[in-house]
DNA sequence: CGATTACTGTACAAACTGCTCAACGAGCGG
DNA sequence: CCGCTCGTTGAGCAGTTTGTACAGTAATCG
Protein backbone atom coordinates (compact mmCIF):
# COMPACT_ATOMS: atom_id res chain seq x y z
CA UNK A 1 0.00 0.00 0.00
CA UNK A 2 0.83 3.57 -0.44
CA UNK A 3 3.12 4.91 2.35
CA UNK A 4 0.54 7.26 4.48
CA UNK A 5 1.67 10.81 3.09
CA UNK A 6 3.12 12.67 6.97
CA UNK A 7 2.41 15.65 5.13
CA UNK A 8 -1.61 14.96 5.94
CA UNK A 9 -1.92 14.11 10.23
CA UNK A 10 -4.61 12.15 10.00
CA UNK A 11 -6.38 9.81 7.07
CA UNK A 12 -9.42 8.68 6.94
CA UNK A 13 -8.35 5.18 8.81
CA UNK A 14 -7.37 7.09 11.46
CA UNK A 15 -10.58 9.59 11.72
CA UNK A 16 -12.53 6.38 11.99
CA UNK A 17 -10.61 4.89 14.61
CA UNK A 18 -11.08 8.11 16.39
CA UNK A 19 -14.50 7.69 15.82
CA UNK A 20 -14.83 4.46 17.16
CA UNK A 21 -12.83 5.53 20.40
CA UNK A 22 -14.60 8.27 21.19
CA UNK A 23 -18.35 6.37 21.08
CA UNK A 24 -16.60 3.64 22.91
CA UNK A 25 -13.33 4.81 24.42
CA UNK A 26 -13.18 1.26 26.86
CA UNK A 27 -12.49 -0.85 23.45
CA UNK A 28 -9.36 -2.90 23.38
CA UNK A 29 -7.23 -2.72 20.29
CA UNK A 30 -8.36 -6.32 19.59
CA UNK A 31 -12.04 -5.19 19.42
CA UNK A 32 -11.01 -1.64 17.18
CA UNK A 33 -9.00 -3.83 14.62
CA UNK A 34 -12.20 -6.22 14.46
CA UNK A 35 -14.50 -3.69 14.18
CA UNK A 36 -12.71 -1.56 11.58
CA UNK A 37 -11.49 -4.37 9.53
CA UNK A 38 -7.74 -4.28 9.62
CA UNK A 39 -5.13 -6.30 11.33
CA UNK A 40 -4.41 -5.87 15.31
CA UNK A 41 -1.34 -4.06 14.04
CA UNK A 42 -2.74 -1.74 12.06
CA UNK A 43 -4.61 -0.22 14.89
CA UNK A 44 -1.38 -0.52 16.82
CA UNK A 45 0.90 1.34 14.31
CA UNK A 46 -2.04 3.77 13.84
CA UNK A 47 -2.20 4.82 17.19
CA UNK A 48 1.61 4.92 17.98
CA UNK A 49 1.35 7.10 14.94
CA UNK A 50 -1.16 9.31 16.31
CA UNK A 51 0.44 9.50 19.78
CA UNK A 52 3.75 10.48 18.30
CA UNK A 53 2.18 13.01 16.12
CA UNK A 54 0.35 14.62 19.16
CA UNK A 55 -3.14 14.53 17.55
CA UNK A 56 -4.05 11.68 20.38
CA UNK A 57 -2.65 12.73 23.95
CA UNK A 58 -4.70 10.24 25.38
CA UNK A 59 -7.71 8.79 27.04
CA UNK A 60 -8.44 10.99 30.82
CA UNK A 61 -11.26 10.26 32.21
CA UNK A 62 -14.37 12.06 31.63
CA UNK A 63 -15.51 13.39 34.68
CA UNK A 64 -19.29 15.24 34.91
CA UNK A 65 -18.53 18.48 37.02
CA UNK A 66 -22.69 19.10 38.08
CA UNK A 67 -22.61 15.15 39.42
CA UNK A 68 -19.76 15.66 41.46
CA UNK A 69 -21.61 18.67 43.24
CA UNK A 70 -20.52 21.92 41.10
CA UNK A 71 -23.51 22.37 38.95
CA UNK A 72 -22.50 26.23 38.27
CA UNK A 73 -20.66 27.61 35.18
CA UNK A 74 -19.78 31.13 34.33
CA UNK A 75 -17.52 32.96 32.11
CA UNK A 76 -15.85 35.84 32.60
CA UNK A 77 -13.98 38.71 30.55
CA UNK A 78 -11.58 40.28 32.00
CA UNK A 79 -9.86 42.90 31.03
CA UNK A 80 -5.91 43.61 32.25
CA UNK A 81 -3.93 46.53 32.83
CA UNK A 82 -0.61 46.55 30.71
CA UNK A 83 1.87 43.91 30.71
CA UNK A 84 -0.02 42.29 33.37
CA UNK A 85 -1.35 39.24 31.43
CA UNK A 86 1.05 36.71 32.41
CA UNK A 87 1.37 37.38 36.04
CA UNK A 88 -3.02 37.51 36.61
CA UNK A 89 -3.15 34.25 34.32
CA UNK A 90 0.07 32.87 36.78
CA UNK A 91 -2.94 33.77 39.81
CA UNK A 92 -5.78 32.74 37.71
CA UNK A 93 -4.25 29.38 37.40
CA UNK A 94 -3.74 29.34 41.65
CA UNK A 95 -8.00 28.74 41.90
CA UNK A 96 -8.86 26.08 42.11
CA UNK A 97 -12.27 26.63 40.48
CA UNK A 98 -10.82 28.15 37.42
CA UNK A 99 -11.18 25.62 34.86
CA UNK A 100 -9.85 26.98 31.55
CA UNK A 101 -7.77 30.61 30.50
CA UNK A 102 -7.64 32.02 27.23
CA UNK A 103 -5.87 35.13 26.05
CA UNK A 104 -7.94 36.83 23.43
CA UNK A 105 -8.07 39.57 21.29
CA UNK A 106 -10.37 42.41 21.54
CA UNK A 107 -11.01 44.39 24.69
CA UNK A 108 -11.29 41.55 27.10
CA UNK A 109 -7.88 40.48 27.54
CA UNK A 110 -8.17 37.28 29.57
CA UNK A 111 -11.11 34.83 29.04
CA UNK A 112 -12.28 32.50 31.80
CA UNK A 113 -13.93 29.55 32.55
CA UNK A 114 -15.01 28.93 36.40
CA UNK A 115 -17.27 26.09 38.42
CA UNK A 116 -18.95 26.38 41.59
CA UNK A 117 -21.37 24.45 43.75
CA UNK A 118 -23.86 26.88 44.25
CA UNK A 119 -24.77 30.62 44.25
CA UNK A 120 -22.77 31.41 47.14
CA UNK A 121 -19.65 29.69 46.28
CA UNK A 122 -19.89 31.34 42.90
CA UNK A 123 -20.11 34.77 44.21
CA UNK A 124 -17.31 33.76 46.42
CA UNK A 125 -14.93 32.08 43.40
CA UNK A 126 -15.91 35.31 41.12
CA UNK A 127 -14.47 37.73 44.28
CA UNK A 128 -11.48 35.68 44.05
CA UNK A 129 -10.90 36.12 40.55
CA UNK A 130 -11.75 39.70 40.33
CA UNK A 131 -10.09 40.52 43.21
CA UNK A 132 -6.47 39.23 41.45
CA UNK A 133 -4.38 42.25 41.49
CA UNK A 134 -3.80 44.49 37.85
CA UNK A 135 -7.69 42.93 36.73
CA UNK A 136 -9.23 46.51 35.86
CA UNK A 137 -12.34 45.74 34.51
CA UNK A 138 -14.68 42.25 34.76
CA UNK A 139 -17.86 40.95 33.06
CA UNK A 140 -19.47 37.79 34.20
CA UNK A 141 -22.62 35.75 32.59
CA UNK A 142 -23.45 32.74 33.96
CA UNK A 143 -24.05 29.37 31.58
CA UNK A 144 -28.05 28.82 31.78
CA UNK A 145 -27.32 25.67 29.44
CA UNK A 146 -25.49 23.95 27.21
CA UNK A 147 -26.95 23.61 24.04
CA UNK A 148 -23.44 22.09 22.28
CA UNK A 149 -21.77 20.34 24.91
CA UNK A 150 -17.61 20.60 23.80
CA UNK A 151 -17.72 18.16 21.06
CA UNK A 152 -15.12 17.12 18.12
CA UNK A 153 -16.99 14.39 16.74
CA UNK A 154 -18.47 16.25 13.17
CA UNK A 155 -14.51 16.99 12.28
CA UNK A 156 -13.92 13.54 12.77
CA UNK A 157 -16.70 12.83 10.80
CA UNK A 158 -15.66 15.31 7.92
CA UNK A 159 -12.07 13.67 7.84
CA UNK A 160 -13.63 10.02 8.02
CA UNK A 161 -16.01 10.76 4.51
CA UNK A 162 -13.62 12.87 2.65
CA UNK A 163 -10.71 10.65 2.46
CA UNK B 1 -16.65 -0.24 57.83
CA UNK B 2 -19.00 2.50 57.77
CA UNK B 3 -20.93 2.36 54.13
CA UNK B 4 -19.98 5.16 52.15
CA UNK B 5 -22.44 7.78 52.36
CA UNK B 6 -24.55 8.61 49.41
CA UNK B 7 -25.04 12.11 50.20
CA UNK B 8 -21.04 12.94 48.92
CA UNK B 9 -20.56 11.16 45.45
CA UNK B 10 -17.49 11.20 46.05
CA UNK B 11 -14.95 10.35 48.86
CA UNK B 12 -11.18 10.46 49.02
CA UNK B 13 -10.48 7.48 47.52
CA UNK B 14 -12.72 8.22 44.96
CA UNK B 15 -10.42 11.44 43.75
CA UNK B 16 -7.30 9.75 44.38
CA UNK B 17 -8.65 6.80 41.95
CA UNK B 18 -9.48 9.89 39.49
CA UNK B 19 -6.14 11.51 39.97
CA UNK B 20 -4.40 8.55 38.87
CA UNK B 21 -6.00 7.83 35.83
CA UNK B 22 -6.43 11.45 35.33
CA UNK B 23 -2.32 11.31 35.19
CA UNK B 24 -1.92 7.43 33.51
CA UNK B 25 -5.35 6.82 31.57
CA UNK B 26 -4.04 3.53 30.29
CA UNK B 27 -3.85 2.24 33.54
CA UNK B 28 -5.57 -1.11 34.06
CA UNK B 29 -7.82 -1.54 36.92
CA UNK B 30 -5.28 -4.07 38.76
CA UNK B 31 -2.76 -1.76 38.15
CA UNK B 32 -4.54 1.03 39.72
CA UNK B 33 -5.51 -1.33 42.94
CA UNK B 34 -1.68 -1.66 43.37
CA UNK B 35 -0.94 1.84 43.65
CA UNK B 36 -3.40 2.89 45.60
CA UNK B 37 -2.88 -0.06 47.50
CA UNK B 38 -6.59 -1.45 47.68
CA UNK B 39 -7.70 -4.37 46.75
CA UNK B 40 -8.53 -4.91 42.60
CA UNK B 41 -12.46 -5.69 43.83
CA UNK B 42 -12.45 -2.05 45.20
CA UNK B 43 -11.46 0.01 42.42
CA UNK B 44 -13.55 -1.82 40.03
CA UNK B 45 -16.36 -1.39 42.79
CA UNK B 46 -15.78 2.47 42.72
CA UNK B 47 -15.32 2.92 38.93
CA UNK B 48 -18.75 1.23 38.97
CA UNK B 49 -20.36 3.49 41.15
CA UNK B 50 -18.82 6.66 39.89
CA UNK B 51 -20.58 5.54 36.59
CA UNK B 52 -23.96 4.83 38.26
CA UNK B 53 -23.61 7.96 39.76
CA UNK B 54 -23.11 9.60 36.54
CA UNK B 55 -19.53 11.61 37.76
CA UNK B 56 -17.25 9.29 35.97
CA UNK B 57 -18.49 9.63 32.18
CA UNK B 58 -15.63 7.29 30.51
CA UNK B 59 -12.74 7.89 28.96
CA UNK B 60 -13.23 9.46 25.48
CA UNK B 61 -9.52 9.64 23.68
CA UNK B 62 -8.28 13.31 23.81
CA UNK B 63 -7.36 14.75 20.49
CA UNK B 64 -4.93 18.21 19.93
CA UNK B 65 -7.40 20.19 17.71
CA UNK B 66 -3.98 22.30 16.60
CA UNK B 67 -2.12 18.99 15.54
CA UNK B 68 -5.12 18.32 13.41
CA UNK B 69 -4.67 21.20 11.52
CA UNK B 70 -7.47 23.56 13.61
CA UNK B 71 -4.82 25.86 15.02
CA UNK B 72 -7.19 28.35 15.70
CA UNK B 73 -10.16 28.83 18.21
CA UNK B 74 -12.60 31.59 17.95
CA UNK B 75 -14.99 32.67 20.35
CA UNK B 76 -17.95 34.55 19.55
CA UNK B 77 -20.80 36.03 21.37
CA UNK B 78 -24.33 35.94 19.85
CA UNK B 79 -27.62 38.03 20.72
CA UNK B 80 -30.81 36.55 19.61
CA UNK B 81 -33.88 37.41 18.50
CA UNK B 82 -36.59 37.27 21.48
CA UNK B 83 -37.01 33.80 21.59
CA UNK B 84 -35.00 32.46 18.97
CA UNK B 85 -32.16 30.79 21.20
CA UNK B 86 -33.35 27.43 20.97
CA UNK B 87 -33.75 27.86 16.95
CA UNK B 88 -30.55 29.39 16.74
CA UNK B 89 -28.32 26.58 18.92
CA UNK B 90 -29.83 24.24 16.72
CA UNK B 91 -28.41 25.67 13.56
CA UNK B 92 -25.31 26.27 15.21
CA UNK B 93 -24.96 23.07 16.11
CA UNK B 94 -24.89 21.89 12.44
CA UNK B 95 -21.48 23.67 11.78
CA UNK B 96 -18.93 21.25 11.95
CA UNK B 97 -16.43 23.84 13.27
CA UNK B 98 -18.76 24.87 16.09
CA UNK B 99 -17.11 23.07 19.29
CA UNK B 100 -19.42 23.96 22.12
CA UNK B 101 -22.45 26.90 22.62
CA UNK B 102 -23.65 28.05 25.71
CA UNK B 103 -26.92 29.83 26.57
CA UNK B 104 -25.97 32.47 29.02
CA UNK B 105 -27.30 35.40 31.12
CA UNK B 106 -26.16 39.17 30.42
CA UNK B 107 -26.65 41.01 27.11
CA UNK B 108 -24.84 38.06 25.05
CA UNK B 109 -27.13 35.18 24.58
CA UNK B 110 -25.13 32.66 23.14
CA UNK B 111 -21.58 31.73 23.70
CA UNK B 112 -19.79 29.78 21.11
CA UNK B 113 -16.65 28.50 20.75
CA UNK B 114 -14.89 27.24 16.96
CA UNK B 115 -11.76 26.32 15.25
CA UNK B 116 -10.83 26.66 12.20
CA UNK B 117 -7.45 25.60 10.10
CA UNK B 118 -6.56 29.09 8.64
CA UNK B 119 -7.48 32.94 9.14
CA UNK B 120 -9.40 32.43 6.01
CA UNK B 121 -11.42 29.33 6.88
CA UNK B 122 -11.67 30.96 10.08
CA UNK B 123 -13.26 33.97 8.13
CA UNK B 124 -15.46 31.24 6.40
CA UNK B 125 -16.79 30.08 9.61
CA UNK B 126 -17.50 33.13 11.29
CA UNK B 127 -19.38 34.14 8.40
CA UNK B 128 -21.54 31.09 8.94
CA UNK B 129 -22.38 31.57 12.08
CA UNK B 130 -23.08 34.59 11.86
CA UNK B 131 -25.26 34.45 8.90
CA UNK B 132 -27.86 32.17 11.18
CA UNK B 133 -31.33 33.59 11.06
CA UNK B 134 -32.28 35.53 14.26
CA UNK B 135 -28.60 36.67 14.95
CA UNK B 136 -28.76 40.21 16.11
CA UNK B 137 -25.54 41.20 16.81
CA UNK B 138 -22.07 38.86 17.77
CA UNK B 139 -18.84 39.81 18.93
CA UNK B 140 -16.08 37.51 17.92
CA UNK B 141 -12.40 37.44 19.35
CA UNK B 142 -9.66 34.83 18.07
CA UNK B 143 -7.89 32.84 21.41
CA UNK B 144 -4.10 34.11 21.14
CA UNK B 145 -2.49 31.30 23.77
CA UNK B 146 -4.21 29.22 26.56
CA UNK B 147 -2.72 30.00 29.95
CA UNK B 148 -4.72 27.82 31.97
CA UNK B 149 -6.06 24.65 29.51
CA UNK B 150 -9.32 22.87 30.57
CA UNK B 151 -8.40 21.00 33.47
CA UNK B 152 -10.18 19.55 36.79
CA UNK B 153 -7.31 18.56 38.39
CA UNK B 154 -7.27 21.06 41.47
CA UNK B 155 -10.78 20.00 42.06
CA UNK B 156 -9.85 16.75 42.45
CA UNK B 157 -6.79 17.35 44.68
CA UNK B 158 -9.00 19.11 46.91
CA UNK B 159 -11.42 15.89 47.98
CA UNK B 160 -8.47 13.86 47.73
CA UNK B 161 -6.55 16.01 50.67
CA UNK B 162 -9.93 17.14 52.73
CA UNK B 163 -11.26 13.81 52.55
C1' DC C 1 14.18 -2.48 -11.00
C1' DG C 2 15.31 -1.96 -6.10
C1' DA C 3 14.28 0.32 -1.78
C1' DT C 4 10.97 1.79 1.30
C1' DT C 5 6.70 1.76 3.75
C1' DA C 6 2.36 -0.06 5.20
C1' DC C 7 -0.80 -3.77 6.11
C1' DT C 8 -1.85 -8.65 7.01
C1' DG C 9 -1.77 -12.93 9.40
C1' DT C 10 0.29 -15.75 12.63
C1' DA C 11 2.40 -17.09 16.91
C1' DC C 12 3.61 -17.21 21.91
C1' DA C 13 4.34 -15.92 26.62
C1' DA C 14 2.81 -12.72 30.02
C1' DA C 15 -0.67 -10.08 31.91
C1' DC C 16 -5.21 -8.52 32.62
C1' DT C 17 -10.29 -8.87 32.95
C1' DG C 18 -14.75 -10.42 34.53
C1' DC C 19 -16.56 -13.14 37.84
C1' DT C 20 -17.27 -15.77 42.01
C1' DC C 21 -16.61 -17.05 46.78
C1' DA C 22 -15.71 -16.88 51.81
C1' DA C 23 -14.47 -13.95 55.43
C1' DC C 24 -13.93 -9.74 58.22
C1' DG C 25 -15.30 -5.37 60.36
C1' DA C 26 -18.23 -1.41 61.12
C1' DG C 27 -22.34 0.92 61.45
C1' DC C 28 -27.68 0.52 61.78
C1' DG C 29 -32.18 -0.84 63.36
C1' DG C 30 -34.86 -3.58 66.33
C1' DC D 1 -27.18 -6.52 72.67
C1' DC D 2 -27.97 -9.06 68.49
C1' DG D 3 -28.43 -9.73 63.74
C1' DC D 4 -28.37 -7.53 59.25
C1' DT D 5 -26.27 -5.12 55.59
C1' DC D 6 -22.67 -3.11 53.07
C1' DG D 7 -17.91 -2.21 51.69
C1' DT D 8 -13.58 -4.30 51.57
C1' DT D 9 -10.19 -7.96 51.24
C1' DG D 10 -7.79 -11.86 49.29
C1' DA D 11 -8.03 -15.75 46.58
C1' DG D 12 -8.95 -18.41 42.42
C1' DC D 13 -10.27 -19.55 37.61
C1' DA D 14 -11.38 -19.40 32.71
C1' DG D 15 -11.24 -16.48 28.87
C1' DT D 16 -9.33 -12.72 26.53
C1' DT D 17 -6.09 -9.21 25.44
C1' DT D 18 -1.56 -7.22 25.10
C1' DG D 19 3.22 -6.77 23.72
C1' DT D 20 6.17 -8.28 20.57
C1' DA D 21 8.13 -10.55 16.83
C1' DC D 22 8.38 -12.44 12.19
C1' DA D 23 7.31 -13.49 7.39
C1' DG D 24 4.66 -12.43 3.24
C1' DT D 25 2.40 -9.18 0.18
C1' DA D 26 1.41 -4.92 -2.07
C1' DA D 27 2.08 -0.19 -3.63
C1' DT D 28 4.82 4.13 -4.11
C1' DC D 29 9.12 6.53 -5.33
C1' DG D 30 13.62 7.31 -7.33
Amino acid sequence: MAPTGDDDPLDGLDARLLLLLSDEPRLGVLECSRRLGVARGTVQARMDRMVRRGVLRGFPPELDLAAMGYGLTAFAVLEIAQGQRATVAERLAAIDEVCEVHATTGQGDLFVRMVARSNADLQRVIDTVVAVPAVRRTSTSIALSTPVPPRVRPLLENLANDE
